[in-house]
DNA sequence: AAAACCTCCAACCGCCCACTC
DNA sequence: GGAGTGGGCGGTTGGAGGTTT
C-alpha cells in the first residue's frame, strides 16, 4: 500500500522560510497548538507542506529548543547514548532537553562520527589501551571485527531503524550461554556496558536472549519524561537483571568499567 | 581578489508504524 | 482485515558561509 503524499507539491515553497513564514506559523500554533499538520498549512496561510511546517517548528521554532555549541557534557551523553542505541536521533535527543534529533544528528554527522572514523582507523592498528576506544557506531559498526581485541571493546549498535512499540513493555528473557549470538542483524556481546551518570545500567557480563531483549524498554522510554526514564531503566531493568546471575552489584559504580566509553585517557 | 574547496546545518524525502474507519 | 491518514523517524541533499590556495 502506498502512501499518498502529504499534500500536493504544486504551488508550495521550498527551501529556506521566511521571517514572515516563521511568524505565521509560531502564531498560529500558539494560537491553536500543534498537531493536524497536514491541515496547518492551509489555516495558516503558509504555502508549505504539512510536514515541512512540523519540521521547522519541531526543529526551529519551538520556544523550548537550546541552541548554540554542544557542551562537553551533551557530548560525553551523546557518544554513549549512540552507543547504547545507534542512530536513533530522536531518542537520543529525548535525553538531551532542548535538543533536537536534527541537531544531535548533525552534529554526529560532522563532528562525532568523523571523530568516530578515525578513532576506527586507529583501532585498525595493534589496539593499545589508549586506543580501545568506543566511538565505533556508525552504521557499519554491526559488523564483527575481525579483531578479537576489538570485538572485546567495541560496542555493537543494534540496528538503526527505530521501533516503536505503543503499549508493550518488552521484559529481559533469561540470558543465554556466553559465546556471542547473532539474531539477524542483531549482534550481541559479552562486553559489560552501561551508561554513567544514573541515566541507567545494562549489564555487566550480561547476555540478552533475543531481538525483543534489545528492545527492551525503548517504547517506555520514549514515552517517559525525564523522572519515568531512570525509573523505567533502574526499577524495569536493572532490577530483573540483577536477578540474574553473572550481573555483579557493583556494575553501575565500577567506574573502571565504563572507561571504554570515554576512552581510558579520561580516567585515573 | 577570486576561484576552488570545505564545513555545517536546515530542509527535504521516502519509509515506517499507529490509529481510525 | 484492509485501506487511508496522521505523525514520526533516519538518511540525504543543497546552499550559505567560511577557509584555503
Amino acid at each position: 500500500m502506498g502512501r499518498s503524499p502529504c499534500c500536493s507539491k504544486e504551488g508550495l515553497n521550498k527551501g529556506a522560510w521566511t521571517a514572515l513564514e516563521d511568524k505565521l506559523l509560531i502564531s498560529y500554533i500558539k494560537a491553536y497548538g500543534e498537531g493536524k499538520w497536514r491541515n496547518l498549512p492551509k489555516r495558516a496561510g503558509l504555502k508549505r507542506c504539512g510536514k515541512s511546517c512540523r519540521l521547522r517548528w519541531l526543529n526551529y521554532l519551538r520556544p523550548d529548543i537550546k541552541r548554540g555549541n554542544i557542551s562537553h557534557d551533551e557530548e560525553e551523553l551523546i557518544i554513549r547514548l549512540h552507543n547504547l542505541l545507534g542512530n536513533r536521533w530522536s531518542l537520543i535527543a529525548g535525553r538531551l532537553p532542548g535538543r533536537t534529533d536534527n541537531e544531535i544528528k548533525n552534529y554526529w554527522n560532522t563532528t562525532l562520527g568523523k571523530r568516530a572514523k578515525a578513532q576506527a582507523s586507529i583501532n585498525e592498528a595493534p589496539p593499545s589501551k589508549s586506543t580501545q576506544n568506543i566511538l565505533s557506531t556508525e552504521s557499519g559498526a554491526t559488523e564483527p571485527s575481525s579483531s578479537s581485541q576489538a570485538t572485546k571493546t567495541k560496542i555493537e549498535v543494534i540496528r538503526t531503524r527505530a521501533t516503536r512499540y505503543s503499549s508493550q513493555v518488552m521484559v529481559p528473557l533469561q540470558p543465554p550461554a556466553t559465546q556471542d549470538i547473532d539474531v539477524t542483524n542483531l549482534t550481541l556481546r559479552q562486553d559489560p556496558f552501561e551508561l554513567r551518570d544514573d541515566q541507567c545500567c545494562l549489564t555487566n557480563d550480561q547476555e540478552m536472549g533475543d531481538a525483543e531483549m534489545v528492545d527492551f524498554g525503548i517504547s517506555e522510554l520514549m514515552k517517559a519524561n525525564d523522572e519515568e526514564f531512570e525509573e523505567l531503566f533502574h526499577e524495569a531493568m536493572l532490577k530483573d537483571w540483577t536477578a540474574n546471575p553473572g550481573l555483579s552489584n557493583n556494575a553501575a559504580t565500577d567506574l573502571d568499567s565504563l572507561a571504554f566509553l570515554l576512552g581510558s585517557d579520561d580516567w585515573p
